[in-house]
DNA sequence: CTGAAAGCGCTTACAG
DNA sequence: CTGAAAGCGCTTACAG
């Protein structure tokens, strides 16, 4: 690789500190030095190709303008549309992300904590997995700024953006309720992830709300590490019951995904005889046979907000911020009225 | 923020020189340092709670173990699915990764290949977007190492990792017309990207050696910019002609899935009226009402492969490679004979 | 208007 | 076996 070049090299070739040409080329002490002088840098340091080395700077200015970016899985489309609007929020401040995905794991997790501390990171926006309170934890401890992103921990007093899950639920089932079911299943993680339990608190509480009493065998949890293998499982349980279930909500697009997979190979109609609610979009629902209803977190608000959240963090803001966005119910047509 | 643990803290703590805990915490000179003294630096940098400062590590260094990752939109599910084996790879050599989309858009990508190179990434992986040829070459003039991941430029003489476009192609249109059909289309994007000319190449040499004359209105394109407004009216133009078009094929999994989706609204019926492949594949695939056939790219090979180029460049590797690699005809039910 | 100098936190050739 | 010292490429308080 060619030698880059510094600031000292164009320091030398005008003739001047590289005090100066640091100075202009940062634009500071604007108007304090000779138009002259400044002029001769600038053209220098572009005939040269100069380009300022962050790390350096970065070294310096104890800021390395880059944010953590921890996913559970970037190419699970929920995590890596998330990903982009953050991209496109951090360059607008001029930050570059770097990203690692978790795969639900805590110390994958820590490990990644650990890698993205070690590079000097501004700050951190987490997904956290199951069980990672320590780490969270940590971060507060080490006075780290970051930001929950999806999911976050309610005994942990700390900045998250997340979606009011529980309202959520209870809007869409709810929903199919009003248009005629009464035999509602649920279909979730196998997780003490806070998020998950709001969703399935939900579910409860609109079956409770609308007076119908809750069957226990209604409320399916699937392992996450292994949620194609329990699909099929749990989805011929809830369809094989003595009074099969009439209405069925997914707690994720992957088991929404899954589900609906298993669904096409059998001979139920939707949403004739099993009315469908899915969390989260994805480009899969829309070709399901029976374009399904499902519930719209929104993605951009979040990440933005996660973004700015984490900004105001860095620039010294100390008060907590924690904010449960509404969902929003797309309804389509695989629940109508029987 | 708290005051970071550095080398000098810990040399103080123990009574020895920081060129001191510098080896022994790199583990260089091993043997050479009493025993006594090493364990004690273990011990304190542990409970110091020490983290290396990569940021200065690499000043010194002159490497920062980043990499570089630019695809066409972090979004989509094949960028997304790249980055996720290329985080995996990265990951075992110790490697971090930087990503940026840039939408298609040359200017994007020149942005961010100039934001990469100041933050002195070690090396870069590349989707291009169309007419990026300059920037291509300007990371070669600097010898920067960097693989094309994807598509690539044949009058650049660079490492790439891609597909081999024609003859996926090729063998995808042998199946339609060994399937019965004639009349086959092809819906591909406005650009001189050369992995979709050899896309649209493949289809017409298919046509050729089976003897079928080539309609010049069967093949369509649409614009990347636009695919969603374009696919509607190409489609209708396709199924509109005196003779119908009885075979499709798309280019992309975009323009496959907003096809399907169009495709869903219609009363053609697929696989019987119109025999349908798509490249790439997307759980949407899965989901529409006849599971499609579909031209499965070895994703996880090119990401592997695009890590370990890139690592061989790193270390100095100077001898250019270029892979295209076959892809793998997935047969379902949307071909099967009239 | 400009420069000498210190220092960010590391690594490493050299000396002993 | 260990340390003093230089230096990576910047920024910035200070002095003039």
């Amino acid at each position: 690789m060619m030698k880059r070049i510094s600031l000292k090299d164009i320091a030398e070739q005008v003739g001047v500190s590289t005090a100066l040409v640091s100075y202009v080329l940062n634009n500071k002490k604007e108007g304090r030095i000779s138009k002259m002088v400044a002029q001769k840098i600038r053209e220098t340091a572009k005939k040269l190709n100069y380009r300022t080395n962050q790390i350096a700077k970065s070294l310096k200015t104890n800021r390395t303008f880059t944010l953590g970016l921890i996913v559970a899985d970037i190419s699970n489309p929920f995590s890596s549309t998330l990903a982009r609007i953050i991209e496109d929020e951090a360059d607008k401040i001029q930050y570059t992300v770097i990203f690692g995905s978790s795969d639900e794991n805590a110390q994958k997790f820590d490990k990644l904590i650990n890698t993205f501390l070690n590079r000097q990171v501004d700050g951190l926006i987490i997904s956290a997995p199951d069980h990672s309170e320590e780490q969270i934890l940590y971060l507060m401890g080490q006075g780290i700024p970051f930001v929950l992103l999806d999911r976050y921990f309610p005994s942990i007093p700390t900045n998250y953006i997340a979606l009011d899950n529980r309202q959520a639920s209870i809007v869409a089932v709810d929903h199919l309720i009003k248009t005629g079911r009464r035999k509602i299943g649920m279909i979730s993680y196998d997780t003490t992830l806070h998020h998950l339990l709001e969703r399935e608190e939900g579910y409860k509480q609109s079956l409770k709300k609308n007076g119908i009493p809750l069957n226990e065998h209604w409320l399916k949890k699937v392992q996450i590490s292994n949620t194609r293998e329990n699909m099929e499982k749990v989805m011929d349980e809830l369809l094989a019951m003595d009074e099969p279930i009439d209405g069925l909500l997914f707690a994720s697009n992957t088991i929404a995904s899954v589900g609906l997979r298993y669904l096409n190979t059998l001979e139920i109609k939707v949403p004739e005889e099993l009315a469908v609610i899915s969390y989260d979009e994805t480009e899969a629902l829309d070709l399901f046979y029976s374009p399904l209803i499902y519930i719209r977190q929104p993605l951009s608000e979040m990440g933005q907000k996660a973004v700015e959240l984490l900004l105001k963090n860095l620039d010294g803001e100390t008060t907590v911020q924690q904010l449960n966005l509404p969902a929003e119910l797309i309804i389509r047509a695989s629940t109508i009225p029987k």
